[in-house]
DNA sequence: CGCGCTGTTGAAACTTGTCAAAGTTTGTGG
DNA sequence: CCACAAACTTTGACAAGTTTCAACAGCGCG
């Protein structure tokens, strides 16, 4: 069903993958455009990417031209440095963009790295900025998706200066549970993609600890956890851990 | 659309403060611009404010409509939440923009409060969307801004997420000093405009650690503190203790 | 079907937080 | 201009939370 290299039924494909048709188009770039819009946005997607679980889309260092928006799909980002530190700065799904940290210096800032088989559509930044120039509703939207992404990131600045380990995974988990409820999957049972030693490089912890958590999740009986399977049993009560009052 | 409010040597005040006069244009919104798209730039900046120390810029929550670029003078911006939890987002200082946060919601998202005495160019967001579509170098150097902030954010996940108290307020100080640096200031010496609890909260740390990693830093020779006066005396050490290889 | 990667659990060590007290600076009003 | 109060900073002792180290279990891939 999905579009490949092959050679014939190449129209049929276009169509088929194009943002008008794309049923992602509510959570990615083409939100809030009109059908004319659409096209020439279609026409803007250079090109799509498959990758399969472990690759990497790009690398911390590499020349940054284009910003990828997932298809299907989940990444990891991480910026990893000399001293052998290593922070994962963000989970991605279908929806989503990636490559935003490349326009400032030119250069890719972090990896990028499917953490399962992915696909996405390529944007060369050129052609976005240009684009930008014509549809006012484009270019405000690319706005909007940059500053959220800065106040994502102060989100979990927040959770890394001020949350403890079980208040972090909390959020972590409610954060995911939201993002695929707005995909249409279950709030309450999904699996994750990532490893715990990658959930705690997000959170700023341990692996250990966050199987701790995860336990401790499970014995209060605000989740059940089964490996990489999650059920979520006890919402309020992962919010009130979230929220909680210090001190 | 011109500055202040005042009457009379109207032009005189525009031409002082006009980004094309302005020795920060290096440092802000008018890199890369020639003569002619700077005078349009200048039309753009609606209007100057000047705060006292302790004025909210914004409050987080209030809506949206312009960005600022601080003139002079010295900020913090931070979120609040309900459970009391507080967390600095970033310290900013002249040529620095701010108000990013608000594009995404449509509302500010954090507090900005000066930290002294204070001076800020109002660029009305609608306006700087409108000249960006004109003008290709202004549309991609604002473009550039915004993702060096998402990038400086990792930044600060990345110290968060791995470094111990002392890393922590190593990597401030040599941030600080760079900074300070590009404005033409000394590298080494210079007052902090903020509290230990200010600090800390940045970095993730309770005030006490912070005033005690600054005696161990004055133990170790690497830097002279004397409250908020400091004079970095070792920048490799440092450095050094930076990038200190863990394990 | 076993080897390796991933995850779980325990105990000890370490870092940072908490609480408390005292010293210092800053700002304000008399 | 001094005095006093408030805000900020420093330091110590102890507690709490997380990491480290280690051993073992489970799942999945080749």
């Amino acid at each position: 069903m999905p579009p490949n290299g092959s050679s014939a039924k190449l129209s049929l494909e276009v169509v088929k993958t194009a943002c008008s048709n794309c049923n992602l188009r509510e959570l990615c770039l083409p939100l809030g455009l009109n059908d004319q819009e659409l096209e020439k946005l279609d026409e803007m997607v250079a090109s799509r990417r498959r990758l399969k679980r472990g690759d990497h889309l790009y690398h911390a260092g590499q020349a940054f031209d284009s910003i990828y928006a997932i298809r299907s799909g989940f990444f990891k980002t991480d910026v990893l440095i000399e001293d052998g530190r290593d922070q994962v700065t963000g989970f991605q799904m279908a929806g989503e963009l990636l490559g935003l940290d490349g326009i400032g210096s030119e250069m890719h800032t972090c990896n990028a790295v499917a953490l399962e088989n992915s696909e996405v559509c390529v944007i060369p930044f050129s052609h976005l900025e240009g684009l930008s120039r014509e549809i006012h509703s484009l270019q405000h939207h690319f706005h909007k998706v940059m500053s959220r992404e800065i106040v994502r990131d102060h989100g979990v600045m927040l959770l890394l200066g001020t949350m403890r380990a079980e208040e972090r995974l909390a959020t972590f988990l409610l954060n995911l549970s939201q993002r695929f409820t707005a995909r249409g999957f279950s709030p309450a049972e999904f699996n994750l993609r990532m490893t715990r030693e990658e959930i705690g490089s997000y959170l700023g912890l341990k692996l250990e600890t966050v199987s701790r958590a995860f336990s401790r999740f499970q014995e209060d009986g605000l989740a059940a956890v089964q490996q990489k399977h999650i059920r979520i049993l006890d919402t309020p009560g992962l919010k009130m851990l979230m929220t909680h009052q210090r001190g």
